[in-house]
DNA sequence: TTTTAAATGATAGTAAAACTATTATTAAAA
DNA sequence: TTTTAATAATAGTTTTACTATCATTTAAAA
């Protein structure tokens, strides 16, 4: 059983909708391969290219350089995790056990659903952990944050703050919470696995659940009235 | 009057140490200017060495590549960071004092003192706002790891842990609150200034008092008994 | 002061990356 | 069957990221 899923993103990401042919998803499945395996650096559309029998210049009628490949894959992560939050609170009424979905969400979004097939959702979630940052730190940012390039990551802020806001009406800083839980997943499931002195919780044989358990301590202890 | 300041950095680091030479001294200077002037992704050596009026193989001799020059200028930061936690701290008993005292050399590292006057602390505050990440986001970070080159970072993580432990002995996340501080500064600064829907502080006029305030709130919150 | 060694500059060259352009071929739609 | 759209094949350009060699300058040692 299939369902199709079909996530719609920013149509300046990409010069032709990849999702709508062969080649394209092509492209976006093994394009997530190479750069969960090789690194952002050292991904090319070259190698690319040769991994999928086609060639640079194919490659290029979808997107303009590699980075908006990035920013387009990391997109689809910021969408599909907003659809996982909508999916499974959608008929949770406590704002407190919706927040410990959202964050069950930010840590498992890979395990989760086998979603769309020719996206690796675990190696997804594997480039955004080590790569998604470079998504926005670029001198191309004010650019593209005005073409609407950031919209979804911003969409996804936007709902889990409302959902810390029905929490606690009276705390200050919703998005930065919002964001920051989302980061901070990321960022202690890095540093456990490749600078342990950095954090406090360790990820064994992939398991998070101690970055869950600390994200869940932070915002129980921070929205506390 | 100028203080002789000299930090000392993982000799891995470098082929030949920068701070000895007069080029080394400039290439240090003016890698920071460029840096961040264009963005890590388009500096290179030979643009620096057009502007010092040097060659790219003199730049070569002092570093391998243009990621291990990144890599030194961050690990610069992190020590000057905890040179200036420690010269700001060294009278105060009360730890809570102490960790306002952090977060204040976290957010205005730049403003306090004019160091050293080859390296504009307030530029190279930027690049690590904006291209930070990228000096332990790669696939050598394992490699680099072991030899040490992030060790100026896990040393300041490692003194802010101490103080949070003394602020509270009973908190089970000393060193993800301390790393988290520090990441957290940096992203709401760059936040503020690029994705501003992402946050919920504004920095105005490079004036980042609110991100101060944010994180002695979220500091004192998370650390009450 | 001369000698010598170390540091830097000048020049050249290579391999790969990041594209762009042109034409040929194949597959799908009218 | 014709036409159009998509892709493949091929080739070429500029820039980046280096490496190598040798000449020159500078500073330290003899």
């Amino acid at each position: 059983m299939s369902v199709a899923i079909k996530i719609s993103l920013n149509e300046g990401l990409y010069l032709k909708e990849p999702q709508d042919s062969i080649l394209g998803r092509k492209i976006i499945q093994n394009s997530i391969l190479l750069i969960e395996k090789f690194g952002f650096e050292s991904f090319t559309f070259k190698k690319l290219a040769d991994k999928i029998n086609s060639t640079e210049a194919s490659i290029y009628r979808y997107f303009e350089n590699k980075h908006l490949l990035l920013l387009y894959i990391v997109n689809w992560y910021w969408e599909w995790v907003n659809y996982l939050i909508n999916i499974n609170t959608l008929n949770i009424d406590d704002p407190r056990k919706k927040l410990k979905i959202i964050i069950n969400c930010f840590v498992f979004a890979s395990k989760e659903n086998p979603g769309i097939d020719y996206v690796n959702e675990s190696k997804l979630h594997n480039i955004v952990i080590s790569e998604g940052g470079k998504a926005y730190h670029t001198k191309e940012v004010d650019n593209q944050n005005s073409k609407g390039f950031f919209r979804s990551y911003k969409n996804l802020a936007n709902s889990v703050s409302q959902v810390i806001a029905q929490v606690n009406p009276n705390f200050k800083y919703p998005f930065a919470l919002a964001t920051n839980l989302f980061e901070m997943s990321n960022n202690h499931i890095y540093f456990a696995n490749h600078l342990p002195r950095l954090t406090d919780i360790s990820v064994v044989d992939n398991d998070a659940i101690e970055v869950e358990k600390m994200l869940n301590y932070f915002a129980e202890k921070l929205l506390r009235k």
